[in-house]
DNA sequence: GCAAAAGTGTTGGAAATACACCCATGT
DNA sequence: ACATGGGTGTATTTCCAACACTTTTGC
């Protein structure tokens, strides 16, 4: 590293010794983690580690290494809870309020990560870990409350401008799915020829020529998202409305 | 790493000892500033003192304090560095890769900052400091470029959905003004009848009966942003589009 | 009187909404 | 045969985009 220094700029070594008096402060990262099931938003949620929360439910999360970069971080969580290994996760917020945690200074980065359910539950082996319904979530340990609704709230304004939602669904799904996966995020109904109508006209579902299996009644068509055609046509954004 | 998922808490001394052996991360602040200035957007920024970027431009920042909430931190930098207190300040993103300071590891928090640069004006004293168009900026010191495009384009979303814009504004303004703003941070024109008629309809500009003075043709009627007709109605997002 | 910007409405097309019937499948 | 959800089209409304002329002011 060089080290020269000069009138008017600091050396680095100077910086660095600025940096060490301020290594008081811990990193952590928090992953609000969504899967979709029976026709509901979950969160998963284990039970809070430390006893001033005991009973308590919070989010999963773990200090950050000192040589770790922050979105490696969030996926070794993902990875250690889940078993899975490339889900969608995405940083949302961070939390750095001076009291946060009782233990002392921890600044928190907040990932919001979408899984399908399905691969998961064959991977849970750890009992202390439980999907929660989105609606039932309260008074989780620290400030995970907040954690969880900012993450929440933003992603029900992602999903409806990014194609994320596909990450919570089987590879192959049905538009009744979609749909059904939709209304849960938003936590409204939509009407079903509109919602079908827009998808198609999106053109970015592919027929894959297969049909539902296992249903009691008329199955529907199978679609996969298209992700290439999506990532081509980069789509700009216009329109002043608040 | 031991994968313990056991019902079994810590004790807050336990957690305290995990964390104080964690604490070699050191953590900022960085605000991107931006002002609006002969129909221009501007942001501020300050030749950097360190030497590995001697010449270069960088963000401002400053490293955390250990008792200081991030928000404050970037409230603290904002107040040094423009003399300005209660102006709009937003976190945006944080940026933890692993090199990204060449003295140690640093995890930068971004700000997004909007300031009406003729208040700016009044305080300024110093002249490292110097606002540049934002079509010019390039090549900044650290990874502030990367920082900078990410607040940007935030800012460009951002602006169409919530009125964020009136902060790089005088009180009173013009629709003249207003467009020329818009038009400014998301680099198109805009049509002048539309874009009248869609801030008429939105019934949140209140016509103070004044005109503008000292311009060299008719002048045009003020406005003010009724902040209080905005904050009551809570407008919920719908239309899924990407 | 001239230059420069303010102010103002209409029209056509696109997209969103609301809404009802027949069809395919499993039981 | 019946229950369940799949699949489809149209009419209405709302929103957006395009576009030109008259008015007011300073010089």
């Amino acid at each position: 590293m060089p080290n020269n220094l000069t009138a008017v700029t600091k050396s680095i070594k100077s910086v660095e010794s600025e940096i060490k008096k301020k290594k008081s402060i811990a990193l952590s990262v928090d992953c609000v983690i969504f899967g979709f099931d029976e026709n509901k938003l979950k969160v998963l949620l284990i039970r809070s580690d430390v006893d001033e929360f005991k009973g308590k439910m919070s989010l999963l999360g773990d200090l950050l290494h000192p040589d770790e970069d922050l979105d490696v971080a969030a996926n070794r969580v993902l990875k250690k809870r889940t078993g899975l290994n490339s889900v969608y996760l995405e940083q949302v917020h961070t939390f750095g309020a001076v009291k946060r945690h009782p233990a002392g200074r921890v600044i928190t980065v907040a990932y919001c990560s979408l899984i399908n359910i399905q691969h998961y539950k064959l991977e849970v082996t750890d009992n202390e870990l439980h999907w929660h319904d989105v609606e039932t979530v309260k008074e989780l340990a620290f400030d995970h409350q907040q954690i969880f609704e900012t993450c929440y709230q933003w992603l029900q304004k992602r999903v409806q401008e990014h194609p994320l939602g596909f990450s919570l669904l089987p590879k192959k799904f049905s538009l009744r799915e979609l749909q059904n996966l939709y209304a849960a995020i938003l936590g409204m109904e939509l009407d079903r020829r509109n919602f079908r109508k827009k998808f198609q006209a999106m053109g970015l579902l592919i027929d894959i020529n297969e049909m539902e299996k296992d249903v009691n009644n008329r199955p529907g068509k199978l679609y996969k998202f298209d992700y290439n055609k999506y990532n081509k046509n980069s789509k700009k954004w216009v329109g002043i409305d608040f």
